[in-house]
DNA sequence: TGTTTTTATTTCAAGCTTGAATAATTGAAG
DNA sequence: CTTCAATTATTCAAGCTTGAAATAAAAACA
């Protein structure tokens, strides 16, 4: 193959500047890809990312989550979680159970009703993230993956 | 080498399970990483994202952006742009001014409190970008940006 | 010219999100 | 047992965000 000039890669850029550069790009892809899911989400089935992120949980645990559990696995606050339990609930697609032995907490579960609807969402959006990360090869995938597994595991270790 | 007959309509296949896996770990990894970012902005510069991201696309074009332009260049809706000029006004770091033949729109400009303001967040910013992907080394960022640039063209010949 | 279409921006209602304040309950310490 | 601290959840004000409707001005066109 040929040796012609070399497009992006200067080779005295501070290795910060990289930093900034991968952060940006990082950013804005995941923002691009979570847009389209939230609009699909909502074209096709008038629902929210928070609300299929808080069933998605409920999904896993079908005795039910309390709701600083559900706070604690999706890292959002409990006011959050209040009102969009609200909102399943009176959607019909959650319920809060009383928890024996502590009359400060709840569990949340899906109900019936939940379940089927998580059920058809949940496979939609396994095709759509199917359909826009369909550019990127195997190797593609497993070689971001390794690489999103390292940062993940430094942020953790600072509690990030 | 396959496995018999796979039904046309499920492309669940193995390699749509690590495309959703994927886009989990991309998903958490960016979100941890801007929340962060925003709990830094808040709490020592009590200042947000969202502001952050208009006075950075306003430092760079001197001469100012319209209203839309902002919009564009954010992927926001214009009503966002809306508010949060108006708070930059407010707070003396950007302003609205005429542009001359075309009485609709308006150019919005840092001051020149907003460009020193934010010189001083961006700094703050490279800073903290640097040391929450320090676990990166040189050959994981031109990994993931090659791969990400690949991901964002596919996404881009779609307009997504 | 006058009419229609496009462009630029603002306003609005609705929903998401946070951190702080509040209230209720449980658990621990004395 | 009583007091104090920790846990659980809700409420609240403030800000972000969107898409749709409204307003205004410019551009295209007949």
């Amino acid at each position: 193959m040929t040796t012609g000039p070399q497009p992006d890669i200067a080779p005295d850029t501070p290795l910060s500047k990289e930093r900034l550069r991968l952060w940006l790009k990082l950013l804005k892809a995941s923002s691009l890809l979570e847009d389209e899911v939230r609009r699909r989400l909502r074209a096709e089935y008038s629902g929210t990312l928070p609300r299929f992120d808080v069933m998605s949980a409920l999904s896993r645990v079908p005795e039910g989550l309390k709701m600083s559990e559900i706070s604690k696995m999706l890292r959002v606050s409990n006011g959050n979680v209040t009102v969009v339990v609200d909102k399943l609930a009176q959607d019909g697609l959650a319920q809060r159970v009383a928890v024996p032995g502590d009359r400060r907490a709840n569990l949340v579960q899906l109900t019936a009703k939940g379940q089927a609807t998580f059920a058809e969402h949940a496979a939609a959006h396994e095709a759509w993230i199917d359909d826009l990360l369909g550019g990127l090869n195997a190797d593609d995938i497993e070689g971001m993956i390794l690489r999103l597994d390292r940062l993940a595991e430094t942020l953790e270790e600072r509690d990030i």
